[in-house]
DNA sequence: CTGTTAGCGCGTTCAA
DNA sequence: TTGAACGCGCTAACAG
């Protein structure tokens, strides 16, 4: 059942050039111990025959597959498609390749996906913004390849990773809505059972009302599943509350904007009677009228420093510290009235 | 430099379950030709040992790896990273995985990509979106892998591929903007030298106003990437022509919702004062205010009939057309005032 | 600087 | 139903 015809190997290479092939694996992999002029005989009659190296052979013979596996949660997600880019481009500059799977957010899947891409030989596995179990631990320790978490962090443990301050984030995210003059503030968050992501967010709105004497009311609290839609009927919902709120944060940019048409299309308007800010920064914030205020999460950056640390896992290069936490930024544009905190 | 330690192989196995490696390969790869008593002992002692098959050796053995090259211009574009999703469901269907790469729809990337590519050995090749070249169809040719076009096709030869009708829909959605009373329509479209996606849609608009008795004038087209940002540009130029179009066929989603913002910001409406529509259907058409008319591309189903198609090139089955046309279907929403066609 | 020789882990005949 | 032996294409000592 054999696909591959006619390939052709070192060994032809070897033969046609009159050298050996230890001679010619070496100049394929730019070994300095090759007379010039052998080089040049070699690489011609490479390029003669239209030699193209086996990865698969030399990564059965050298245990180093040149690709790294990744784990996503959802690719048509606007914030994992930027940190995707991140990734691919430090990538290419290290010479790897991804191979690239979506989990869902499904525990399940994940595991599987991880077990896949062990098999496949990966040297490395970068896993993206999902929830940290013990059973991913466990795998996790099985795993003889690094792993590196991107936009997700292991709370047990110290397992690499890449990511913001969520708690701190959120809270100043609702202070500034706070500081807008604004006593009712409503949040439409993710689910809480994520500690990461979920939780982080809610305690630091939940945190910023304290610090701030406003009392925290179970009523103008929302959860979506950070899509737009889960935002639209949030903010619906919210609208109809008794006594709604005058601002509101929502923990995803595409939830915050479809908060915003809910209020539009309520007929009401966005900052002046209902002041909104959203979280990631994704095209989408300046792609709406008005331009939506939101905290800017470094996504491309976390990709890339993720890879970056990677990498050097996997070329035994020392590395300063393990867990990275990079900055993020309130971008106060037109969907709150108040231009910087 | 190895870094993989204590791999545990199929020889272990065999040791340990007192039977030979072959046998062990038999009962991992299903081969029914063991005794039910002897499947039952090294399926155990493989979970005892944590046996984990090394996809590479096999690959290396049976000449095939069971994963496939995607090159795509840009994941961070919804249209491709939809189109993604349809492959990813069906290549995980049929147990592929997915080796992903940008393109950033240059060619000579595209040509490097399948180079490593097919140095992985993928068993096939998915390319979607670009431009096919001379130098394209040589590449493709010296591949001794089934290769599959999603999104674009190539216009000389045969080469499988997965489409729709480009300019068919262009006219259509131009047709619409026709049929509501403009006689006044303007074109914001993509690169003219791209023949599959860029030229066909202006063709189509072209012929719509030909058929329709309208003029053709070159003052009421630009030209743009496809994203949001040019199409803002090109629309806030043409609000600036002396006699302004009362509607506007835009070539992709992104560049209709910029086009919408720019009149907006201009203090007119739509539709009221300018019809917009847009091509793709992606999520953002149903997020912004008012919904965008668009042009609905099949996008998830382009990726996975593709992939589909692939399947059965690398599986040696038969195919009926190798080259697929699906349906599009316009979508009339708010951003025009035709309600159907 | 170059060639010889072992494997890498597994699929696959061919015999038994 | 099972096992022995070879080879997939290449890297990596080890000699020379």
């Amino acid at each position: 059942m054999g696909k591959k015809r006619e390939a052709i190997t070192i060994y032809d290479v070897a033969r046609e050039a009159g050298v050996s092939m230890a001679t010619v694996s070496r100049v394929v992999n730019g070994n300095p111990n090759v007379k010039p002029a052998t080089r040049k005989k070699v690489l011609e009659t490479i390029r003669k025959l239209g030699y193209r190296p086996n990865a698969v052979a030399r990564g059965l013979a050298s245990k180093r597959t040149t690709t790294v596996g990744v784990i996503i949660p959802d690719i048509s997600n606007a914030f994992f498609a930027e940190l995707t880019r991140g990734i691919e481009d430090i990538a290419n500059m290290y010479h790897y390749n991804i191979i690239l799977s979506n989990s869902d957010n499904k525990k399940d899947k994940e595991l599987q996906l991880i077990e896949t891409f062990l098999e496949k030989q990966v040297d490395g596995l970068l896993f993206l913004g999902g929830e940290v179990t013990e059973e991913h631990r466990q795998v996790f320790a099985e795993a003889h390849v690094p792993i590196v978490l991107a936009g997700t962090q292991d709370p047990v443990g110290d397992r690499p990773s890449v990511v913001i301050d969520q708690v701190q984030a959120a809270k100043e995210a609702t202070t500034a809505l706070i500081r807008e003059g604004n006593e009712r503030i409503g949040l439409i968050g993710g689910p809480l059972t994520d500690p990461v992501n979920g939780y982080s967010r809610y305690l630091g709105y939940k945190q910023a009302l304290e610090e701030n004497g406003l009392p925290f009311q179970e009523e103008w609290v929302r959860i979506g599943d950070y899509r737009y839609r889960s935002g639209l009927e949030a903010m619906r919902s919210l609208l109809e509350s008794e006594q709604p709120p005058t601002a509101v944060f929502a923990c995803s940019d595409e939830m915050a904007v479809g908060a915003l048409h809910a209020v539009q299309d309520a007929g009401r308007s966005v900052p002046e009677d209902i002041s909104i800010i959203g979280f990631d920064d994704i095209p989408l914030a300046t792609q709406v009228r008005p331009l939506l205020s939101t905290v800017a999460v470094p996504m491309y950056d976390i990709g890339a420093v993720a890879m970056r640390l990677l990498t050097k896992y996997m070329n035994d290069e020392p590395v300063e510290s393990a867990r990275v936490v990079l900055q993020y930024r309130l971008e106060l544009r037109d969907s709150t009235r108040i231009q910087e905190l």
